[in-house]
DNA sequence: CTGAAAGCGCTTACAG
DNA sequence: CTGAAAGCGCTTACAG
């Protein structure tokens, strides 16, 4: 069934394609009464504008691109959902892209969204991306850019990000504020700006406290993975038995160290405090509980588009917004895997 | 910065625009010396086709859309991932829209997607979903749509699914097998298909082995969450104490059960057996591990996406193909939560 | 081997 | 209030 087009409104009607044109967008200039006719026709006819060609005429396509580093990923997958909301409520689609955390797949699916020509681009970026050459080229292309999450602070766009830092500072002084006397850290690779910042909230709260900052009681995580969360949390145990706080880099971490200590016999909070970090859905429901850091992943998503689309709009009448940064606010849930008694 | 065209490259040649147009293409009947001059002077001007006018004129866009109930879940998300890794590979890209299990915002979503022009649809379904003629207005475009995971019986096109039934069965029957004389079962709510299909595996395998089925043994889950889990696990364990084997619907559920049951004292798989369904990665995270059954959410996203592409590939070439239904194989994988000893 | 021309389906400045 | 015309940037059948 071929698709029903202005063309063949107006040969039924008599008139011409840019009456039925204006009818349908209800421009000022046309009589009621075609308008009415022409409306009527159009349902009849179930016409919908086909929209390469608007496209083509209006130079716009309604359709962003989001390039993420991991699509199965709770935090990212929430992220996603977020800006699809969003981007739907103001009549935009979304094409997604994963680049693997591998710089070379993020710049290859940026060419491949410059070549759709997308209105604008949502990135996160891949842990290996230390170039941004290919960003700079895409705003150059007057298109807006916004980075959210895992951003590069030398590129010159609107990014919406938490504020690592601060956030670890909150949750180890949480740790400190309960009566930990010595804290671990179990931090991320080496790498990536959020593990880096999280790792100096630590530090800085335990400077902050007056607290000596022992380096042997940091252990990196490459994997992020519930099992290195246990092996850490036994090791940890035999090497330092003195500890009793741990802040931990990411709730699956946290979680899989909270289920082998457990298993040891460990009472948490009594004998050690844990805090994780991103408020996993998991983290609620495990026993006991874990306090941790709220990452806002569906309002980082909504914001990130909220943003574009003002840049977008931007865009459209000629103008240019100076870039913005915004910081969401994170919030220490406090549950089970730390004491309640303030000292 | 604008775009270069093909009529600025013809014009600083002297050539038309036409010749331009064949040399980027490598048509034949072009020289090979204007072809070498062409396309020198194009990756000079980073030339890239308007992919507006492109799609007006070929009538495809390259672009399929992907429906799918929600977003943030780790089945649908993996199902996602190997969508568009697998379209990418033969240069589509992806539009992902969620229909929230709503049958109103699933329709929704589709009349967006045939505005846009996509060139084929890939939908899971909402469990809302009862009627069905936006699929078959869809296929009426002459547009391929293909079913996944959550499918219709009732609709002519292809689909991509596992067997629910057989594979439920399996689980039980590797109740069985491990010496459980008295097997209930946490089953999904009342409407979709996949967990009335499950509960039919169940009960088939109970009595295919000449075992009683017993109503008072199936408990009806109604969010799938890991707290509900908890509760129906301890509930079990008080109303039918002699219960010593347990099929669950899903493994959220599943893990609810084995920590709570844990919680209580109570000997996995020593005193009650347990298998879950899906294979989630926190199946084997867990202590006891759960025993459970695969479900290849990247797989089918992979082979969804290759049968829709088959049949864009015949549309273009005016050919249609019969639907075809993919069952892809499910593997029960065992693990702690059920003894190894086969009776 | 090259190019003039038609046309994809729409929008909009302009004339009447 | 209506419509002829130009044009968005490309592809391709056709002529030479």
């Amino acid at each position: 069934m071929k698709p029903t087009t202005l063309k063949e409104i107006a040969e039924i009607l008599g008139i011409s394609i840019t009456t039925v044109s204006k009818a349908l967008k209800d421009y000022p200039d046309v009589s009621k009464k075609t308008k009415a006719m022409v409306k009527e026709l159009a349902v009849t006819m179930n016409y919908r504008p086909n929209s390469f060609a608007v496209n083509l005429r209006t130079k716009e396509s309604k359709t962003i691109g989001l390039i993420i580093p991991e699509i199965v990923h709770h935090f990212f997958s929430s992220v996603i959902k977020g800006i699809i909301s969003q981007a739907e409520k103001k009549g935009y689609l979304v094409i997604i892209l994963q680049s693997d955390e591998s710089y070379v797949l993020e710049k290859k699916q940026m060419e491949l969204l410059l070549n759709k020509n997308v209105d604008g681009l949502l990135i996160s970026l891949a842990n290996a991306t230390a170039d941004f050459d290919h960003l700079t080229n895409f705003m150059e292309q007057g298109k807006p850019l916004v980075l959210f999450d895992k951003v590069a602070k030398i590129v010159n766009c609107s990014k919406i990000i938490i504020d690592d830092r601060k956030a670890a500072e909150t949750a180890t002084q949480h740790l400190i504020d309960t009566g930990c006397k010595r804290i671990a850290h179990f931090r991320g690779p080496l790498l990536p700006q959020n593990s880096i910042d999280r790792f100096l909230g630590y530090r800085k709260a335990l400077r902050d406290n007056h607290m000596e900052y022992d380096p042997s009681l940091v252990y990196i995580c490459n994997d992020m993975s519930y099992e290195e969360g246990g092996n850490y949390a036994e090791q940890l145990v035999k090497e330092h038995p003195d500890v009793d706080g741990v802040f931990i880099n990411t709730d699956m971490v946290a979680i899989g160290a909270i289920t082998r200590l457990r298993d040891m016999g460990i009472d948490i909070p009594g004998q050690i405090s844990i805090v994780g970090f991103s408020n996993w859905f998991m983290s609620s429901a495990i026993s006991p509980s874990l306090t941790t850091i709220d990452q806002p992943g569906f309002e980082m998503g909504k914001v990130a588009f909220k943003r574009l689309y003002k840049e977008m709009q931007a865009v459209k009448s000629k103008k240019q917004l100076p870039p913005t940064i915004k910081v969401l606010d994170t919030a220490l849930v406090k549950r089970e895997s730390t004491r309640s008694v303030t000292v």
